[in-house]
DNA sequence: GCGGCTTATTGACGCAGGTCAACATTCCCT
DNA sequence: AGGGAATGTTGACCTGCGTCAATAAGCCGC
């Protein structure tokens, strides 16, 4: 079954309750992220004209599920989601978090079918962008086409870069990597780069990372001791973040 | 210093000696596996006159450095590559074997610099696809477009699996999943799926595989002290696939 | 604000795979 | 064909993280 996010309107038509959402591309504060720089108005326009905003998604509600049919990929506009996948025998994978500004959905182009599930971490909205739409802008606003294969191919760069991290880190290396990448990514959205909540769970984070849940615990327990970190469970605050590099690289 | 594929040519314009090489797409063996399905012969003429191919990589010899400047994408028409990031401290992992009919580089486009190194693993010719040109005629071919999403994605796809893997498998699954992975390959080339040599290294296997060499080497021992391979160096007999699939899967 | 449930922390212990070392084999250059 | 270097195999030992278990702390519905 599909559980795509327009079923979720099925009482409000998207219309009808669009003020309730950010209303357009043009004055979307994440633009910068999302969107390629060189684009002009017009072009914004257009694009703007073919995603569809709908109601958020509830904590724990899926916007797509492995193995339903690919339509569109999606921009985050607020909230967290997780990417994962089911294996064979039944347990999950994280594959990926994504922020508001960040693309997700793309794994789905090869196959016509997402080869991932995405499930909201908190309250989340998202702007989907249906890919027939997109392919046919694309080949009409150049600098939209670029902008898509360079998003695909920094996903690309950067499952290697967890590739790297899990074949070749330690404990400490891995968890200090992601604080890391949490906190780069608050930072481009003007967020504080020290002191954040992480919208994932313990369990989330081990399973992104390749770790048991208390083996996690145990790492945030360290740093705490260390006062690399302040950690009040979900609220982290960053209090070295030379020593936190430091722990990401060095083997 | 760049050691793109094209400085190689600089005793022997590349014209010369192209009865050497495969002459065009049209009748190339891989454009099965390689060109979308859909291209009409016009089409298939018109990407076959963007694409530059020279003599063969020696064994060892690089395609691509890290942070090289993105020019092109590559298909390997023979002899396999593998594909590898340095770390910030100095270790290789190697992210990706790539094989006749298959397309790599694409990690360089989002920053117009290759995110990994490519190697010869033995012998290897490949057709270099300049990117600009792909991108301008991937808008006016629509399937052509569409290809190379797909391609993208599926890489995205490939490196969520070996995420998986690597954060979620054995030595024995691991071991076992390359094999089924070679195997495969081998056979959409009209290759034996079961009798095949390696082309790369067990160092390079147990780095793909966040393994060490021993253990790899000790995964082949025991395989084949369990009469599933027959194992002579490079040389690789899958005795029993099924065990193997089995080995493969389950926890 | 109470009770049940889910999530997180901490400790004790075991094991898969890493490390180190010695030896065997293959590759490759002359 | 011969010798030296690179690559592969095997064994003995060690350790980081997983497992199991017990307890604590949030979270949510009533």
């Amino acid at each position: 079954m599909n559980t795509r996010l327009i079923e979720l309107n099925d009482d409000l038509p998207v219309q009808q309750c669009s003020h309730d959402y950010q209303a357009n591309c043009g004055n979307c504060r994440l633009s910068s992220i999302c969107l390629p720089f060189a684009l002009e108005t017009s072009e914004v326009d257009a694009l703007d004209r073919i995603i569809q905003r709908s109601r958020p998604l509830q904590k724990g509600q899926h916007l797509y599920r492995e193995s339903d049919d690919f339509q569109s990929v999606y921009a985050v506009r607020s909230g967290t989601l997780k990417a994962y996948r089911t294996t064979d025998d039944g347990r999950e994978q994280v594959t990926g978090f994504y922020f508001p500004g960040e693309i997700l959905g793309m794994d789905g182009i090869s196959n016509n079918t997402h080869a991932s599930s995405a499930k909201a971490l908190e309250t989340a909205a998202v702007c989907e962008i249906p890919f027939t739409s997109l392919e046919k802008l694309s080949a009409v606003i150049p600098h939209l086409q670029r902008h898509f294969f360079q998003l695909m191919s920094r996903e690309i760069a950067e499952d290697q870069q967890l590739i790297t991290l899990l074949s070749k880190s330690s404990a400490d290396e891995r968890v200090a990597a992601l604080l890391l990448s949490v906190s780069t990514r608050n930072a481009r959205r003007k967020l504080s780069a020290t002191k954040f909540r992480l919208s994932m769970s313990r369990v989330d984070i081990g399973n992104y990372l390749g770790l048991t849940v208390e083996t996690v615990s145990r790492v945030f327990s360290r740093m705490q001791k260390l006062e690399v970190l302040k950690v009040d469970n979900k609220e982290i605050e960053v209090l070295d973040v030379d020593a936190l590099r430091d722990m990401a690289n060095v083997s």
